[in-house]
DNA sequence: AATGTCATCAACCGCCTGTCG
DNA sequence: GCGACAGGCGGTTGATGACAT
């Protein structure tokens, strides 16, 4: 049969409260299924990336707390790429905002560790007296590596390490790390820190228009009601 | 004010993994 | 066990706004 055209790119506030009003009705899963219903014109996948990244309403949203960035780092030192792991630990936060903010953040650093190792006689001084994460650790390569051996320039290295489940897991001392980093003001304890429920998809809703009547959804959202009519609403009957 | 550069973030892509028939 | 499919993940890109010159 012939393939709808999809639609790439940005959404359209309207797309993003088509998008909600079927996850709240049929859940965060079956997102080629709700991709179908919903009339949007987006793959399933792209469904999913959006309600993730950007409309689920437990996000929080606005710049990292000094004490996000460095839980951010020290879990980083621990698991590697393994973004959304870390993401777990970091509520509210998705593995695409922290992986965008470890790509930004070790971007200047490399910059800066270039900067530094042009300026300076002894390159390799650079790191030695840093205190090791593991106070064993062979010296260490900085220079990033890839999947392949090639370097790659986002990633600042450390030590490739096997862990038992075969993963392999990237180790970084701590002091490298900090030293990126302003330390946080004093003041500002975790105690300190609100959470940010605000995903933007609330303003749109000010009423609670996603639990709208029969009357206006049928309005606002007719490709749904057609697709139910022709599958005898059989989605209910389960 | 105009232009260039940099930082940020939303979104896409391709690969991997888990599940189901 | 195998193939198909859906969902998840990490890498990458492109648009945009902020800042510097």
């Amino acid at each position: 049969m012939a393939q709808e055209e999809m639609r790439k790119g940005p959404w359209a506030e309207q797309e993003d409260l088509q998008l909600a009003f079927y996850v709240n009705l049929f859940g965060d899963r079956r997102w080629d299924f709700l991709a179908k219903v919903s009339g949007l014109r987006r793959t399933g996948k792209s469904c999913r990336l959006r309600w993730v990244n950007y409309l689920h309403p437990g996000l929080k949203r606005g710049k990292m707390t000094p004490q996000e960035e460095r839980l951010i780092l020290e879990l980083h030192s621990k698991w590697g790429n393994r973004w959304s792991k870390i993401a777990i630990k970091l509520p509210g936060r998705t593995d695409n905002e922290i992986k965008n903010y470890w790509r930004t953040h070790m971007r200047k650093k490399a910059q800066d560790e270039r900067k530094n190792k042009a300026s300076t006689i002894s390159p390799s001084s650079s790191f030695s007296n840093s205190s090791s994460f593991y106070s064993n650790s062979p010296d260490v390569d900085f220079t990033p590596i890839m999947e392949n051996n090639e370097r790659n320039f986002y990633d600042t290295g450390g030590v490739e390490k096997k862990i038992n489940d075969g993963d392999k897991m990237k180790v970084y001392s701590m002091d490298e790390i900090w030293k990126d980093i302003e330390l946080p003001d004093e003041s500002e304890t975790m105690n300190n820190i609100k959470p940010i429920m605000s995903s933007p998809l609330w303003n749109y809703c000010p009423n609670n228009t996603l639990w709208m009547s029969d009357e206006e959804e049928t309005k606002m959202f007719p490709q749904f009601y057609s697709y139910l009519d022709n599958q005898d609403n059989t989605f209910f009957a389960g």
